[in-house]
DNA sequence: TATTCATATGAATATCTGTTCATATGTTCA
DNA sequence: TGAACATATGAACAGATATTCATATGAATA
C-alpha cells in the first residue's frame, strides 16, 4: 500500500501503515511534557534577556535587574524559573548571590533558535 | 579593576566594566523578542506532539487528531500557530491538508532541548 | 446542485503566567 | 545586637493562552 493511498480521515485510518509507525516512533508522554516545560522556559523574554546578559559573564541579582531595567523582585522571581529548570546555577558572595549558565546547552539551544528566526 | 573588584548593587555598578561588556553584546530587542516568540511556540505539549508526529511523516489534520486523540479543531487551532511561526508547511491534496515540517531547524532544536531534558 | 466530508475560524471560558507589592530571610558590619 | 543591604518569596492582579463549541469555508461526489 503506498503511503497515502489510504482514505483520510475515516475509522481504518488508525491503523494505516504512517500512523502504525508514528506512534512506533513516539517518545514517552513524559519527555514529550519536560521538553514543553523546557521550551516554555526560553518562550518568555525576560528570562531569554537573563540567559543572554549571563552569556557574557556571572552577574548578581541587582547588575541584571539594572541592565534589563526590571524590579530586583521579578528578575529573582524568573531567576528562580530559569535554576529550577537547571539552566542556570548561583554562588553566594556575601550578601550577593552570582548567577550564571549551567553548562553549553543554553547556547546551543538559543543559537539554533537564533538561526531560524534569521531565515 | 578586577571582574568583581566592584561593589555589587550600588548605583556605579551601571558603569563597571562587566555591565558595559554586557551591554554591547546585547542583540536587538526586537531579536530577543522573536526569539521568545518562537520558543514559546515549543512550550506546548501538544504543538511539541504535533512536531513529532510530523518527524515521520506528513499528515492531514485528521491523523493528527486521532493520533494525538484530540478533536479537529484544537489541531487545526495548534497548526495554525505551528504554520505562522514557519515551523511547518501545508499541502492540499482534495478535500484534506497535508502538513509537514518546513525545515530541519525544528529536528535540531527540538533534539538540543532532548539533550539537555536527558542528562 | 445538494450533500457529505475535511478543515478553518471566531467567540467564550477556564487556566496559566509574569509582574507588583509587601515582607521575610540571610549576610555584613558598626 | 541592631541597622543596612541583597535576595527570596507569597499573595494578588492583569494579561495571555489552549480548548471547546458552533459554524463557516472549501472540495469531491452523487
Amino acid at each position: 500500500m503506498a503511503i497515502h493511498d489510504v482514505e483520510c480521515c475515516d475509522d481504518f485510518e488508525v491503523h494505516s501503515d504512517v500512523v502504525q509507525a508514528v506512534r512506533s516512533h513516539m517518545p514517552d508522554d513524559d519527555d514529550l511534557y519536560d521538553l514543553a516545560e523546557l521550551f516554555k522556559v526560553f518562550g518568555d523574554s525576560t528570562r531569554i534577556r537573563i540567559l543572554y546578559v549571563l552569556f557574557e559573564s556571572e552577574l548578581c541579582v541587582c547588575d541584571i535587574a539594572q541592565l534589563l531595567n526590571m524590579t530586583q523582585s521579578a528578575i529573582s522571581h524568573q531567576l528562580k524559573i530559569l535554576k529550577q529548570s537547571r539552566l542556570i546555577k548561583s554562588r553566594r558572595e556575601g550578601k550577593s548571590v552570582f548567577y550564571s549558565l549551567a553548562d553549553d546547552h543554553v547556547y546551543r539551544i538559543i543559537n539554533q533558535g537564533f538561526e531560524h528566526i534569521k531565515e
